[in-house]
DNA sequence: AGTCTCTAGAGGTCAGACCACAGTATACAC
DNA sequence: GTGTATACTGTGGTCTGACCTCTAGAGACT
């Protein structure tokens, strides 16, 4: 389309940065010579990239804050081809501590003084589920920043992002999350000491941890016996993300 | 919105499946009570997603074949975010080191012969580029659907895929497919003796090989030195992907 | 000073018409 | 009978212009 193209030359050139607001959808549509319909879905495709952000009543800009493939697409695509949850964990657990390791070895003091304030931003919200682990959010956000590579820290936050939801209830019940501060710290030791190895190893750790967590956290009576053979995508979904 | 839900809600009944075409739009707008336009704004987000594909003058339909992130997605934020090169080759190798270990893990004897074939395929065209690449293309994919984890494999599905066209051009310069066919024939032997480390050796030397081929497909002379320091995005997108 | 209401401007939806493309059926010429 | 040209059908693509809903700020009121 007409559209996307125009937009990514402005993208291209400079007349379009992260955070900046587009032209109201009757004015641009003129610009362009098309019509408001036809701009709006040229608007919607890159919406749904990730790449614009939309706001009823307000307008339309670009995406700032970190980058990434687009809310819905994972689980879009992980309810079409019965994606499981063991295999986002796998894919997290690459990613993440391949990004630990890098971020050991290319941090700067910017991170790691930003990584601090996040441990004791998470040690001061122990008994506070919600807020903690929003700080425990940001915290692996910084790593992937240290780690200087956008890509692999935009593919993670994708991952991540979908596994938000079900986070937000397991961490209700996780009752220990002052020792999920202490492994929080200790990854931020080792990303300080620029020992990568370290730092993946306790990334590790710490994501298995959670992982464990997380599968504990429905009755195990509920659990089919024979879930290695899904019997239709309905199930599948079920023990998805 | 409402259709994005009920086409998730059709997903998961099965009452949709991959390959399967949708209603016409008219057709369908009439049934969820809502005016074509409104749907085709669904449906346009959907299709950016990579969930269905629409083909004008005959039909939409859900997405099969390999899952990925959407054609355009990792492109258009990597323009955003001014990605780099090196930095796409260093998520590809991540990807594809750990997915080549997995395979050779858990690896079945479908994979092995599909494998085989391709590597048989490359031999035959070594000298013939386009035609290779395909097959090229091909081999990795296998690799991934053989680690066993969708999601990695559609990970590296968007990441190889925004990287195709510039290797269509620099695959025309490659004077040693030949080279590059042995290293996918010791890459498939390790996977088929189930030697996961060899496997992630052997696959890191391959794609390590054709990052530097990459680069070296312009001449020297044209690249700034300080390349370091990212003058505009305009820049950054030149040296991206 | 604070609260409330109104309003301007942005995106969201609608209806119905017409355009463009792909595949198939049909008619025609050879 | 075969092959080509043509018309038709059904699909997605675009247009117009009207109306609805939401948000935030300006202004009036208390």
């Amino acid at each position: 389309m007409q559209v996307v193209n125009h937009v990514r030359t402005m993208i291209v050139n400079g007349t379009l940065k992260p955070g900046d607001q587009i032209p109201p959808e009757r004015d641009f549509a003129r610009q362009l010579n098309i019509s408001r319909a036809t701009l709006r879905t040229g608007i919607g495709y890159l919406a749904a990239l990730g790449v614009m952000k939309i706001k009823h009543g307000v307008g339309t800009f670009v995406a700032d804050g970190p980058p990434d493939f687009g809310r819905d697409s994972l689980t879009f695509i992980g309810a079409l081809h019965g994606f499981q949850s063991w295999q986002m964990f796998e894919a997290r657990i690459l990613l993440e501590t391949a990004l630990a390791a890098l971020a050991a070895e290319r941090g700067k003091e910017e991170h790691h003084a930003a990584l601090a304030e996040e441990v004791a931003e998470m040690f001061a919200m122990v008994d506070k589920p919600n807020e903690y682990l929003v700080h425990d959010v940001v915290f692996h956000r910084i790593i992937a920043q240290a780690s200087g590579n956008p890509i692999l820290a935009a593919i993670m936050e994708t991952v991540v992002s979908s596994m938000y939801d079900k986070r937000r209830k397991t961490v209700e019940w996780a009752t220990d999350l002052r020792e999920s501060a202490e492994m929080h710290r200790e990854i931020y030791r080792a990303v300080r000491a620029r020992k990568p190895q370290d730092a993946r190893k306790m990334m590790e750790r710490h994501l298995r941890m959670a992982q464990a967590a997380q599968g504990m956290e429905k009755p195990a009576g509920k659990r089919l016996s024979n879930a290695a053979e899904p019997t239709s995508v309905a199930h599948a979904l079920s023990t998805t993300c």
